[in-house]
DNA sequence: GACTCAATCAAACGCTTGATTGAATATCCT
DNA sequence: AGGATATTCAATCAAGCGTTTGATTGAGTC
């Protein structure tokens, strides 16, 4: 009894489950999976995860280790998709006919199985965001183990499809595409009043619609001159102190 | 011993209050911003803060009334500064001699007082990363009162300068903006692996060197044709910037 | 020298946390 | 059917939480 009866990520231990058991574990992972999203991971705990789940208040520890074993387990059972999927369609651009993969193609690519679709749909793209804000070391080896591979390929392919770019420049438009997507992610149904509605980035579809062409015109620009701003730079200046 | 001119005894608890109170509040909000912009407001107790501070436990409660009391003067102690210095640059960029502002002196306004400088220099920038993503009421209606107005107007330069741009588009590139101003201040130290020290977000004169004209160049492009999705490849060949 | 009062302190309050236990119960296999 | 196994349950644990308390300090005022 004293044995860690934890299920570990066997798969074929989940088959052999019985039903009751494999029901639970998936209530208690949607219930999760939508508290850490609201609150984060530290503003929700165990007990209030199990009673949203309908289970006793053991059942997280019996079927996940522990809290930091069900945020796992939560991050697991979706992230795998959506990296596959990622990497289905970015095959897919390059097994284009005729020229190369169009850049809004890629940054499609990257994009939309993250923020439609199944793979958790917007709950777990919350979640997702939450986390990457959280920036624990558990976290940041959760995002390295399951994206950083097909991260690595999609700046291959961006860079193939843009040789004119420095590398450098490169890595911060990447930097810009992320920050756009895991801001658009972390917004739970609104937030910027300012808008008056014109920017819902709640809307998967709509977003989808916006960050696509305005990303992938991004990357096409020209790097600009590197010592650009100087003008601007020292009338700013003189203002400071 | 002290030249201080009467002090009625009054309410200003601040004014009349000793040089040893002064010193150890300011010791508290500084532990304070260090802790919270590296565990979140939840991932840090009180009691760590206080320790942190060389102070006693009550300490922090006695101060500023509570947990969140101090939450929200570790943000008003600074944001107020950023707000204005934001403002004065958005004034300057208005009363330049000769023709309209650049894009790049507009974006520069906005991300300068934040990125650097006084205000609380990184360790507030990062405070204000990890507060943006947790996203409670409190940290919503902090931003909202801080730097909704300031920010307002910078909507309306913007607009001014692209008259052409649909005030739609508009918005939702202002949202890219923000999101990777977020994203680069959230990141402690160092985050990605795959850039190998091309995309270092923890060097705010490097980042903004680089987000300044990316953004704005991505602001001056023209609007994308509106059907974007069902033909994603009929959007590409209109612009070659 | 008596008095005031912001500031500090050690100690405790009531409560919630993640985790564990052993008994009770459902399910599967032969 | 029956024994093994997997799951649920109520109860419990030590630890930590935010907050409150009453006493103490020490500089400033009268």
């Amino acid at each position: 009894m004293s044995a860690i009866p934890l299920v570990k990520a066997g798969d074929d231990a989940a088959i052999a489950g019985d039903a009751r058991g494999e029901a639970t574990r998936q209530r208690i992972l949607d219930a999760a999976q939508k508290l850490f999203s609201e609150h984060g991971s530290n503003g929700v705990s165990l007990r209030a995860i199990t009673a949203e789940a309908g289970a006793n208040s053991a059942a997280a520890n019996y079927h996940f280790g522990s809290k930091s074993g069900l945020l796992e387990a939560v991050f697991a059972r979706h992230a795998t998709g959506i990296a596959e999927e990622r990497a289905a369609l970015l095959r897919d651009c390059r097994e284009e006919p005729g020229r190369p993969p169009l850049l809004e193609q890629i940054v499609r690519a990257f994009l939309e199985p993250g923020m439609r679709g199944r793979h958790g749909g917007e709950a777990f793209a919350r979640f997702r965001g939450r986390l990457l804000a959280e920036n624990t070391e558990l976290t940041r080896d959760l995002y390295a183990s399951h994206f950083n591979e097909s991260t690595g390929e999609f700046l291959e392919a961006l860079q193939a499809a843009l040789p004119d770019l420095p590398p450098q420049d490169l890595h911060w438009r990447f930097h810009i595409l992320l920050g756009s997507m895991i801001y658009t992610l972390a917004n739970p149904g609104r937030i910027n009043v300012l808008s008056e509605g014109a920017c819902d980035p709640s809307d998967p579809d709509r977003a989808l619609e916006k960050l696509v062409p305005t990303l992938a015109q991004m990357f096409r620009n020209p790097a600009p001159a590197d010592a650009a701003s100087p003008g601007s730079r020292s009338t700013l200046n003189k203002l400071q102190a």
